[in-house]
Order: C-alpha cells, then sequence, then structure tokens
DNA sequence: ATTATCTATAGATCTATAGATAATGC
DNA sequence: ATTATCTATAGATCTATAGATAATGC
C-alpha cells in the first residue's frame, strides 16, 4: 500500500480516538491495537506518531486537562469566587472523562499546570492574600478539585446518588440522621468544600486555629 | 504432589506477598504469576484462595485502609484535633504504600469505611457542630486526605521535593515569590488543609462567605 | 469425601521492531 | 531522499479452567 495520498492518521486524531474509546469503552478496553482499528489504520502505525503507548497517554492526560478553562477575572468580584470557579471547571473536565481520571494521575506531567498556577498567584496577590498563603492555597485547591473527582468515581461507576453507602440505620444511627441532614449534592459539596477551606485558610493568617502552634502539633 | 500437609498459601499470606510486590516493584509488575512465584507455587493455586486477580486487589486495598488507626477520643480536646489526627493516619497509611494508592481508587469498597464515619459522626455531635455540616465535613476530609496522598505522589515518583516543579523565575515571577514564602512542608500542608477546611466549614454556619447565597452561585 | 496443591494448556492479548512499499515534496 | 503507511513477526505476558494427585480430617 505505501504512503497513502493523504495522511491518515494524525496525532490529534490518535488522541481523540484514545479518548473516545476510554470514555466509552473504559480503560481496559484501550490498547494500541483498539485505538488503531478506531482509525482504520495498524497499529504499528501508530508508532510512527508516538515512540510509545506512554506517550500517547501522555497526551491524553494533557488533553483533558486543557479542555478547562481558565476563567477571566472579573474585577469588583471576590477572588474567592475566581478560584470557585477554577475548581468548578476542572472538576467538570474531569468528570467528562471518568474513565480517564487514573489517566491523570499516573501521565499527566505535572509543570502542565504551571502556568495556570503563576495566574492564580497574581490573583492572590491583587486580591490582598498574603504570599505565605498563596502555596497553601494553590496545593489545596488542586487537591479538592481532583480528590473530589475521584471519590465521586469510586462511589458512583455508572450512576449512584450515595454519598456513602450501605449505611445501616440501626448500626449507624448517627450517620444515618447526619445524611438527612445534608442539603447539598455532590456538586455543590465541592462548593462548599472550596469555600470553607478559603475561608479557614484566610482565618490562619489572623487568628490561630487553637491554642498549641501548627508546628508544635506537627511535630508530635 | 497433591494436597501438602501443611497448606503453603492463605489469604492473608497471598495479601501480604501482593503488597511486598507492588511497594517493591510497582504495579506494573504486579500479576498473578508473580504472586505466585512469591509464594512458591503455581500460579493456578491462587484462584482456589481468590475467585479471581480483582478479589485479590479488593483484599489488597482493604488491607491498606485497615492499617489506619482510629484514634481514641480523649474528651477535652478539640474536636477537630481528633480530625486532623485521624487524616494524618490515613495519610500515613497511604504513603506506607505508594504504589498502591491507585489500588484504592479502583478497588476499595467503599463501605469499609462506614463504621469509622459513624464514629466521627458522634464526634461531630458531642463536639457541638451543628448535624447539617457532618456531611460536608466527612466527605471533604476523605477527599483532602486520599488526594493530598495522590498528588504527592504525582509529584514524587520516588523523592523530588518540590511542591510544583518547572517553575521559571522569570516567567513565573509571583509563583516563584510564593514557593519562597512558603514555610510548610508537604506534611504540614496537609495539616493547614484540614484545619482551614474545617474552621472554614464551621465558619459557614454562622456568616455565608460572600453577599450571593450559595445556591444561587451553585444554580448559574 | 474433601481439600489444596500441581500439570498442562487454551486463548487472548499487548508492545515494539524490521523491512517492504508507494506517494510526497524538494 | 523522505515520509507514512503496511506486512510480518518476535517475544513476552496474562487470566483462567480442566483434570490429576495426594494428604487431611471426619
Amino acid at each position: 500500500m505505501g504512503r497513502p495520498p493523504k495522511p491518515l492518521i494524525s496525532r490529534s486524531s490518535t488522541i481523540a480516538a484514545s479518548i473516545e474509546i476510554i470514555d466509552t469503552e473504559g480503560m481496559d478496553a484501550f490498547s494500541l491495537p483498539r485505538v488503531a482499528k478506531q482509525l482504520n489504520v495498524k497499529t504499528s502505525s501508530l508508532y510512527h506518531h508516538f515512540a510509545d503507548r506512554r506517550e500517547l497517554m501522555t497526551e491524553v492526560a494533557k488533553e483533558i486537562m486543557t479542555e478547562a478553562t481558565v476563567p477571566e477575572y472579573s474585577p469588583g468580584t471576590h477572588w474567592a469566587e475566581w478560584f470557585v470557579e477554577l475548581g468548578l471547571n476542572y472538576r467538570d473536565a474531569i468528570l467528562r472523562h471518568p474513565n480517564a481520571a487514573l489517566v491523570l494521575v499516573q501521565f499527566l506531567p505535572r509543570d502542565v499546570l504551571t502556568s495556570t498556577y503563576e495566574k492564580c498567584a497574581r490573583i492572590l496577590d491583587d486580591g490582598g492574600v498574603p504570599t505565605p498563603l498563596h502555596v497553601v492555597i494553590l496545593d489545596g485547591l488542586e487537591k479538592i478539585s481532583l480528590a473530589t473527582t475521584l471519590t465521586d468515581l469510586m462511589r458512583d461507576p455508572v450512576n449512584n446518588r450515595e454519598i456513602f453507602p450501605n449505611v445501616n440505620e440501626h448500626r449507624h444511627s448517627t450517620l444515618t440522621r447526619a445524611l438527612a441532614a445534608n442539603k447539598w449534592s455532590s456538586r455543590e459539596l465541592f462548593v462548599v468544600t472550596i469555600r470553607g477551606f478559603l475561608a479557614g485558610v484566610m482565618g490562619l493568617a489572623t487568628t490561630p486555629v487553637s491554642g498549641e502552634s501548627l508546628r508544635d502539633f506537627i511535630g508530635s
């Protein structure tokens, strides 16, 4: 057959096909032969475009993360709301590809997010947040965004709405009451968690949380 | 050969061998043949003790999580500190087996934690935390504990200390300053995050974070 | 009779490379 | 000459089952 008049394969079409397979059939179904089949080409041809499987996975992870938009900052709003929105955007991007969440953990190059973090740090600066708190906030936001999604996934391979499963009314009476009193969905819990976290960290700047100092506690 | 005088294999020894392999050689090295080799038995014999690979993975995940101790509550201390300690225990348990973190996400049955959550809810009750906040707190703590560890792992396959990698002094000047001003290690950041989160969520009970109501924001 | 091992094996993959072939674009 | 595909294939796994065998414990 030889070289075709128009290329059959591109990096971007391969990445897109990979994501489609992962989304619809799950990670277990993903393999280079499967991607090749999707594109109607032979497996070995993919090696012309990607050094190896790992390189493709990395591109998949990058693509998913760059689907999240970094919101514009509109002056006048509280910086914390900008962070809530950013967190929601990442959450949504990950939830669009639930089966790929583990790919992110394994293959996303950490520095993909660096320029976003730079922007975040500037917004904190402009908002008057003390510099020593910046890393706590950026780090915490990243953790909460990723984790929220992962725990949502653990809960719900497909569609289980329960926050905690198998709670027995009698053996877990306090927890049962707590669940009954909860007013928030997963998405709302996410917002509450981020807001709570931001408010609490800001509080640290002024009031220590308890009598003992943080470093004392940690040292123990 | 036939049946041996003393059994060569037990569920617990198989689980322990699995964890050892995962810890020392990573998940890629893990397979039933590899576990069998570790135990000096044949692969097929393992199927006498576990229905399939998945069942073994689930037991591995359970074992790792039950290695975390749930602290005793000593009256007189603030409930928040009990939660910080609980979170640290989970963090430590997961970090003892970094290569297995993804196993937890994939295979840990959610209800393994239910009785711990019941205990948590009681401590919140006794501490006078309003019932509607219980789920937010339990859910948030779980997320932050798991995520912290996963992001620590993403950062540091082996020993990289940097919180954010590849930060360029010129292109990321604000972030560079933020990193310089950060006083906390990963472990300390974890504690600060949990404390901040708890303080902030408690604040929600009394003061709304910003002018608009939470539900309004979420609805948008 | 049941249990816990083994031998043997089916069957299904996967990753990656070497070398042939034909179209492109300079 | 270079590029983008294909054919063919090495080589390494893995998961899981069927059936043989010998010790156990009732």
